[in-house]
RNA sequence: GGGGGUGUAGCUCAGCCGGUAGAGCAUCGGACUUUUAAUCCGUGUGUCGUGGGUUCGAGUCCCACCGCCCUCACCA
């Protein structure tokens, strides 16, 4: 037999022997009425009164006639106090056969201790659910990334700090909410299965949709769908919806992910960046209570206004390049080949200086930075409407912090003809894995789309900086794992 | 997909030049009525990721495979 077999059967027999003892055990429900944090919070009010908690049991530690655990609620941990004269043989017996892990209810007077530990004086004590299978260690916790993320749960359990990243995502993503509620956007909700992909640059998932016999894509973005609806005169939209895209992943990719997409009505992209640099402050002061962060090994401050570069002007400043000179495709390609950027012979202008800005420019963008004005034949331009007396440069913006790229908006192009013709072109250039001309959107647009301004923010990338973690799967509760064969639970 | 790293007890880790697998916590038994990484005495713990190979002998060396991490590539 393995130890984790003699573990589990150890446990079933105290279990068994509790039983035997005839108190109660086990029930439908239990309703405790604090929080840990509630009565570590309150204490003056609550000391000396009777309050009902639940939790998990995280440590024990007993001395003969007395005892003391911690448990795990939602608002943390507290201690818990039990004494032979006040739980009379019965109970404190029941207290012994208790297991690290065990679920249980309470009910007791709050006091401190000597040492001036808020505590609950037990009187009942009542088993709520049995852990079979043993707690991660107490000091270390959980370490195991794998098994972290394999088994969240364990990972919430055992790790302070994991708790903490999901606060701050929850928190943001409700602030983000309130802040857009209060400027008159309206929460919608857009299509996941789409018959022609768009609005990003992305493999898709593939699903086939039986009811229809055809094929469907998994959403990669929903910026179609939601200036849709701008046409349909909503006028101010939003979506935080979960994106899916079929590519590899790095510290800051998940295939599956959470975009917020917002747009605007009769705004354009400076609009929509002073709504973007103050929404994302005014929730990092509302969930951290500061607009200061530390993100990847750099102090940096949220408040508005965040530096506006554009990207003529970040390669003269940073790689020392002055590309509205250079018109030639040639000699620019030569050009970034000397300052280490090398592209292959056929690239297109607004590819190499896409690989330029990449290698060149974003590894400045420290200090919370919109990078303006991409070059309309960017791929990431195509839904971006040119600047007035500037046909070859989109309004277009990109966020960063601390060097990462954290979305990507624009003045939105609502011309259909520029727009089918954008279209037609990359899906020309691009050849296999392209998306389709997506008709149903320029016939929209023939309707007329008001100028609009809008942008998509990742949401799990906002929550590493809230957080301060350096890679995207610390802040998707399950993040995408190769299957694996898992043992079955004994039943 | 390429490169690098890693996988040993439930958890956190050690294991030298190839010689019968170790510690702490957790578990189990005992003492202890304000402890808190409780303490003290005693006790048990393994598919060394999987499969091959070399060897008298492999956790250790070699090969392949698997998972995970980092990195590069891919990424309208």
């Amino acid at each position: 037999m393995t130890e984790r077999d003699e573990l589990r059967e150890s446990r079933e027999q105290k279990l068994e022997q509790l039983l035997a003892l005839g108190l109660p055990a086990l029930p439908n429900r239990f309703g405790p009425t604090r929080h840990s944090a509630e009565i570590k919070d309150q204490y003056e009010a609550l000391e000396g009164s009777v309050v009902r908690v639940a939790g998990r049991v995280m440590a024990r530690r007993l001395m003969g006639k007395a005892a003391f655990a911690h448990i795990l609620d939602a608002g943390g941990q507290i201690q818990l106090y039990f004494k032979l004269d006040v739980l009379g043989p019965e109970q404190f017996e029941y207290f012994k056969l208790l297991d690290l892990g065990d679920l249980i209810g309470a009910e007791g007077t709050v006091f401190k201790t000597r040492t001036g530990e808020v505590s609950i004086q037990v009187q009942n004590l009542v088993l709520l659910a049995k852990a079979l299978l043993p707690l991660p260690e107490k000091f270390h916790g959980l370490s195991d990334i794998e098994t972290r993320y394999r088994q969240r749960y364990l990972d919430l359990i055992a790790n302070d700090e994991t708790r903490e990243i999901f606060r701050i995502r929850t928190a943001a993503v409700r602030g983000i909410r309130r802040y857009l509620d209060c400027l008159g956007f309206v929460e919608v909700e857009t299509p996941i299965l789409q018959p022609v992909y768009g609005g990003a640059a992305a493999t898709p998932f593939t699903t086939h949709y039986n009811a229809f016999d055809t094929t469907v894509y998994l959403r990669i973005a929903d910026e179609l769908y939601l200036k849709r609806l701008i046409v349909g005169g909503m006028e101010r939209v939003y979506e935080i919806s979960k994106d899916f895209r079929n590519e590899g992943v790095s510290w800051k990719h998940s295939n599956e992910f959470t975009m917020l997409e917002f747009y605007q009505a009769y705004a354009d992209y400076n609009d929509i960046m002073a709504e973007v640099e103050d929404m994302l402050s005014t929730v990092a002061q509302s969930v951290l209570g500061t607009t200061r962060v530390s993100f990847r090994g750099h102090e940096v401050d949220l408040s508005p206004p965040w530096q506006r570069v554009s990207i003529a002007d970040a390669l003269r400043r940073w790689a020392d390049l002055d590309i509205e000179s250079i018109e030639d495709l040639g000699a620019l390609q030569e050009e970034a080949a000397r300052r280490g950027v090398q592209v292959a012979p056929d690239t297109k202008r607004g590819v190499v200086i896409e690989e330029l800005v990449g290698a060149l420019v974003e590894p400045h963008l420290i200090e919370p930075t919109f990078l303006i004005d991409f070059p309309v034949d960017f791929p990431g331009s195509l839904l971006a409407k040119r600047k007035a007396g500037r046909p070859d440069i989109a309004e277009r913006f990109e966020p960063y912090i601390a060097g990462m790229e954290l979305g990507n908006g624009f003045t939105e192009l609502n011309e259909p003809k520029d727009q089918l013709r954008r279209m037609q072109e990359l899906n020309h250039e691009t050849g296999e894995n392209h998306a389709e001309v997506d008709w149903d959107y320029i016939r929209a647009l023939e309707h007329g789309m008001p100028p609009t301004g809008g942008v998509g923010i990742g949401i799990d990338r906002f929550a590493m900086v809230l957080a301060g973690v350096d890679s995207i799967r610390e802040t998707v509760l399950f993040p995408p794992m190769r299957p694996r064969e898992t043992p079955r639970a004994e039943s």
